[in-house]
DNA sequence: GATGAATGAGAGTTCATTCAT
DNA sequence: GATGAATGAACTCTCATTCAT
């Protein structure tokens, strides 16, 4: 293995990866920002000023204060689904194990991350058109991943046949629920040591929800 | 002395009453703009064009901007209460009856009143602390009366003792089964038609919810 | 006397006196809240309801805000005005005699109505070309009182003849002094009580001066 | 290591000149406008224009438009102290030097300056509590600047000794007189040409005055 | 690539003044 | 005469964005 012949060149890479160490460190000042202070309150300058570069900069990297806004919610979906998908994946896959991946989003995301979680569920609403659509896309995506586990274990579970938009409706009610509870008892309040047992009781609460609309549907085609 | 004469003239009464015509059309105003084309991009100047008001006018009614919202958000809630309240107030009252709640909110709330829908889950979100602080409270209160429609049905249904935290997190849980569902369904897609139908599956998931957690709580406490 | 012709109607009378009132009253506001406040923060609306009139009323009574500040400026050089004139006219005048009215300018005018040495020192400067222009005429009618003050004295002592561009300087000297004394010791501290001591120290100085500009002009023109 | 190389780099040091430059840019234009217009009048869209910069320019380099004023404001008054402090420097100092310095103000300040006159004794004042509080720290400054000549004048004049009240009273007089002189003869009426007399005749009136408050305060300990 | 001074449109807000009642 | 709601011009100030260096 000739190593004087590498196929990118080492300065490349480095430059490379020293790019992206700049562009997360500014995602992350705007992170913390814009958790702390508001979208609207914190400015590019201050972001600048805490990412230790200056507002030029920002914009070499970024195309203006909405785009960084737009990145930080997509990193946030995009850690999400990593996560989901991770508890999704676990074996032994029955509707009990579904329902533990609210489980994950409370504990693996929104304790750990809660500046990225206000990000998600406050900083990133109400912030004009285009944030919005992103937003609904990136919803739509988590929804239809939710959506796409409980298909999974419905066919696994054997022969459970259910229509695509009780399923939909599923997801969407199980985001619900999950979303009021970390807005709830994590943004509003600073209840984090409860989370375990309220996590525990949404799931049993999540659990009986979702047999009792396959159970509905099961009868309804009878 | 002729007690037939009124304390108040009538003048007073029909300035009082064009007073607050007044006021009611600049809300009117702000709420459309405020929710079609967002509370950032609506101005002030907007705001006072739509209500055929000058801009000096609006500041004579209400403080700021802020305030504006706030007591767009106020109305809403206060709306939407008195709904809940007529919902919660029908005889006959099981933990059945109480699930209807739900049809009242997506029914006579959202779908009649899809701009104060969106002020309350999308315009009010994310403006910054003031306007937090008062969500936060508005969604307190609402959440107690969810509370205590609970309470109520439990005291009537007989024996059953349920903790105050648990109760608060079906109170939670319920808001955020709703909230989604409109947001979803009303906000992001326009499918009012389908709601009845959604309306009945989020009932059927919301009793079967709270049934397993109260049944849950009864064994812990056997 | 026959009482039952009036030349003016007793009512009239009573509306003239009425109104002279009201216009007291609301120049009193305007005086309290310019002198506190300041004439460019006091507000209309802040003289309306201390005057406990409408603010249109102040409009019936003068022509806007800067007439008041006008008619304020006036009323205090016509308050001192007669308060020196007062001064001026006691008998035994001698160039001493002259010199004590820095006494009635500081006890009686200053002490007395503090608001009053605040508006014509402070509030009445650096607000416009008009105030500016009336402040400008007010002071000349204040300098040439006291150079016809002196005048008089100069008249009465004999043979001093004094040219009238000195005897304008003079009294504009004069007029430095305790106007800097009024703002140092009562604008800016609050030191009446020093007042008394201050104000023979003054009159020392003031007298000292004047004797040696009319030695110098004796002997020049020897 | 060549000690020749600058241990600040050119294009830095030219940097800072630029800055300085478009500082005093801004100042030279706001000083004119708020001397031609009045501060309340000249507005920051004007100061702008006058300066070739944009609005947003002029807040870059100063908070606000109050600032602006301030920052005038206190450069009169170091300016105003420069040449003093040079006047009261001279050699052979006596008290009748002292007096000079009168000459130094009237000549070499305000008629080279006027516009800087005005705004120290027009424009700076009733503009709201933040300018007045600058405004009388300024003129302390100034004040005990003239005590602090006088002091060294009876020092060196052997052993006269003088209190300190009576020595700041002299101060506040001296700059009284010198004061209305310049409000009088040069902001209202233009006689720039008169000065060199008047200034001759001031300082005549301040030396017998100062003289005679000693004499007094010998005769008084005597 | 990085900088940060310059931009300038645009917003919210104030308030002296008016005038129909 | 008195009222106070309505006006609207004008202001200060912000800040995302650009671009010459």
């Amino acid at each position: 293995m000739p190593a004087s012949e590498p196929e990118v060149p080492r300065r490349t890479l480095r430059k490379q990866r020293e790019k992206e160490q700049r562009i997360a460190a500014i995602l992350a000042a705007a992170e913390k920002l814009f958790a702390q202070k508001g979208y609207q309150t914190a400015s590019m300058g201050d972001i600048a000023d805490l990412a230790e570069f200056s507002t030029g900069t920002i914009y070499f990297y970024f195309k203006n204060k909405e785009d960084l806004l737009i990145r930080l919610m997509n990193d946030c979906v995009y850690l999400l689904r990593e996560s989901l998908a991770g508890g999704l994946r676990s074996s032994d896959f029955a509707l009990a194990d579904f329902c533990q991946v609210g489980q994950v989003f409370l504990l693996d995301f929104c304790s750990r991350y809660p500046e990225k979680a206000t990000i998600l569920f406050r900083e990133t609403v109400g912030q004009g058109a285009e944030v919005e659509e992103q937003r609904k896309q990136l919803f739509e995506k988590l929804t239809a991943d939710i959506q796409g586990g409980l298909e999974e274990v419905c066919r696994r579970e054997g022969d459970i046949v259910i229509s695509a938009p009780l399923m939909e409706l599923i997801a969407v009610l199980t985001v619900g629920l999950y979303a009021q509870v970390a807005y709830h008892y994590l943004i509003w309040r600073d209840e984090s040591d409860r989370i375990p047992e309220i996590s525990d009781q949404t799931v049993t609460f999540l659990l009986a929800g979702v047999n009792a609309l396959l159970q509905q549907q099961l009868e309804g085609r009878a």
